[in-house]
DNA sequence: TCAACACATTTTCTCGAGATTTTTATATTT
DNA sequence: AAATATAAAAATCTCGAGAAAATGTGTTGA
């Protein structure tokens, strides 16, 4: 793979702040390509290869890889280096769930709390999700556009909840089923009917109908589940081409 | 302070598996220490200084400070150093309130998947407690224990839940909750009435009452808030004895 | 042919030293 | 006296080299 997959220093970052050290920026591209799957489920990730492609000292880039540990997309075996984190449905299904749970109840509270700015907000990120689903068809790079702004609209829906913890516990999970999302999609297009939900979301958002938009987002959370249990086998069973030789590790 | 209280090798370990590589432990460690309140809310954490405190090289320690950060027990600002995580009321209310949801959850996924040998490590876990707080008034060492078989107690009540995700996430706002309670704590004993609450979570659990074992989870929760909103004030205010020469950069 | 042991290579993990950046202290000017 | 600017000091961040561990290979024996 070549230094320019792996170096995307030209694109939007994906928080508003731009990293201030190189263990943030490692940090940054090293979760992008993983979510991305440019580094796909059960890759070995080695040091002393990685350490050139990412352009980082062999410390710097440890400390990264740590940092990709709590937020398990990097999974670290004793004194074995680090992996990607492996895929299985199991995971995904229970990332699923979780998700509906954490989102449901943060998408409760943002429409009771927000204010009109935050509709505001909304209107203009479904309107940026909408012009880019329509460019779907046409250009290739589309598609990184319906993702990033798929992700912020997702975001902005929420933005209104007052906690801190809720928000960041969505977007753990959601850079998770985003990894999933990345691999089913790779080949299917994306399904015509996510235009509907995410119209019907945004209405019964704004329109402070709590029972509704919360059915309508679970109803879409779960819809994922469906593209990722009739993926094609080889994606969940080839992607750990673990060489466990004693596989007495327990999987914390 | 000593290296004594810093080093504490010979307590058991916080999980079931010793750590594995000098990282891992001075994490644990540094973890601890945070959680006891060895290290107070605001304090800087000097890489120099703790090295040797913890006996380990600057990369290293650096490493498991990364690791602290993304458990929210550490900030790390920019290129000025790492500090410990301060605390707030308003952080604490978001905790116990996400805590909530996320525990209710768990609990009543248990009731309704756990199975005979789940009762059993309910019932044993439960016993174990009431054992510590027995001893509560006499030793002084007790409240170690006291501490370390609560923490049990929550996590066997939702052991059988099967979502990694929510153990994970309930194991993360514990850990949170319980810096708060310990610095609450500190001179206030506690409360009589725990013990009553803890005897009715086990009974309701086990009798599989979903609704009001949850019930009683929540408020069994929302009792620590009172405990830290009538904490004195100082604690709350001088906790974060920062140098904030120009405080511009966000919370995170 | 298969299993077990020992050796060699590779990789990980750890430590100490150098380059930037931030902070503190001092001196000068208005 | 207050504020700015300069200079010294401390701390952080980063990189490369050495020790410990694990994987893979080859050999020996049944």
């Amino acid at each position: 793979m070549s230094d320019a997959a792996l170096n995307n220093t030209t694109a939007a970052p994906d928080t508003g702040m731009e990293p201030k050290t190189l263990v943030e920026g490692a940090y940054r591209r090293l979760r992008r390509n993983i979510v991305e799957g440019v580094h796909p489920p059960g890759e070995k990730l080695r040091v002393e290869h990685l350490k050139e492609q990412y352009d980082v000292g062999a410390g710097t880039l440890r400390e990264a890889l740590q940092l990709l540990v709590t937020d398990a997309l990097v999974v670290a075996q004793g004194q074995r280096g680090f992996r990607v984190a492996p895929i299985s449905l199991k995971d995904f299904e229970d990332i699923t769930r979780t998700r509906v749970l954490i989102e449901t109840e943060a998408l409760r509270q943002s429409i009771a709390l927000g204010d009109d700015d935050w509709e505001g907000r909304v209107l203009a990120a479904f309107h940026r999700l909408s012009r880019a689903e329509e460019r779907l068809d046409d250009e290739a790079s589309a598609r990184e556009d319906w993702e990033e702004r798929n992700r912020v609209f997702h975001e902005v829906l929420i933005s209104a909840c007052p906690s801190r913890w809720i928000q960041h516990f969505q977007q753990i999970l959601y850079r998770q089923s985003e990894r999933y999302r990345r691999l089913s999609l790779f080949r299917n297009p994306i399904p015509r009917d996510v235009h509907a939900e995410h119209q019907l979301l945004c209405d019964t958002t704004v329109a402070r109908d709590s029972e509704a938009a919360c059915k309508v987002l679970t109803e879409h959370i779960l819809r994922t589940l469906d593209a990722v249990r009739h993926m094609p086998t080889e994606f969940l069973t080839a992607a750990a081409p673990v060489s466990l030789a004693r596989q007495k590790a327990d999987q914390a």
